[in-house]
DNA sequence: AGTGCGATTGACT
DNA sequence: GTCAATCGCACTA
């Protein structure tokens, strides 16, 4: 197979700083469409560029927080820029970005990465799926990028192994659509693509 | 201490 | 298209 990573130039990086984070959640949902994330690890860089996220903002009841601060939605609360790592359905992590001021619990949901660097390594901890679904859906990402527990609470935005990038590169034109696997609050169009972009999870297109 | 349930995935008809 | 695996956690008692 093709190993696009090595094959084309990747894209160069510039960390993103917190001040440039939108500060309502809905607005960072839609501007993370296009970064880039990053997890430095022993075994290398892996890095992708965001194409899917949700939106879990103040008040919704579909989110982890809206009942209040537990030990599992501690990282919530951090501030935005950090790292919110949950498991689900006992096997799948899911990566949020949180995206409120300190102590307010809400963020983004990343739900599928065009993968960039690392894709040898990606493909090894996704079991050799196709490049297309190394990280299409939010538990394949997480797999892909190795995060699990280890990285819930880490900050995005300081020199650490997991970071947030922008490149030069365009951003296509972003759908809209209602979130995807929910059983409440599911009216809001909350989730954020870039169109026409294979590495989209689900439907392109949601009415809504 | 017990119970029920997911912001999903992969296997299968 | 359908469906079950799987387990941490919130919730009830």
């Amino acid at each position: 197979m093709k190993r696009l990573g090595e094959t084309i130039p990747l894209p160069r990086l510039r960390r993103l700083r917190r001040t440039e984070l939108p500060v309502d959640t809905v607005e960072l949902a839609r501007y993370l469409i296009g970064k880039v994330v990053v997890h430095d690890t022993d075994d290398g860089r892996l890095s992708g560029r965001i194409v899917e996220t949700e939106a879990y903002p103040v008040g919704d009841s579909a989110g982890h927080a809206f009942r209040g601060e537990t030990r599992r939605n501690a990282s919530l609360f951090l501030g935005r820029g950090h790292a919110y790592v949950y498991l689900t359905y006992g096997s799948s992590f899911m990566l949020n970005v949180t995206s409120e001021a300190v102590g307010v619990g809400a963020g983004v949901l990343l739900r599928a990465l065009e993968p960039l660097a690392g894709i040898d390594q990606m493909q090894r901890l996704r079991g050799a799926a196709g490049l297309l679904d190394l990280a299409r859906g939010p538990g394949r990402l997480a797999q892909a990028m190795r995060i699990d527990f280890t990285q819930d609470g880490l900050d995005l935005c300081a020199a650490g192994p997991l970071w947030l990038a922008t490149t030069q590169s365009k951003t296509g034109a972003i759908g809209e659509s209602v979130r995807i696997g929910l059983t409440r609050n599911v009216d809001r169009k909350l989730r954020f693509y870039e169109r026409g972009n294979s590495y989209v999870s689900g439907p392109k297109r949601l009415s809504g």
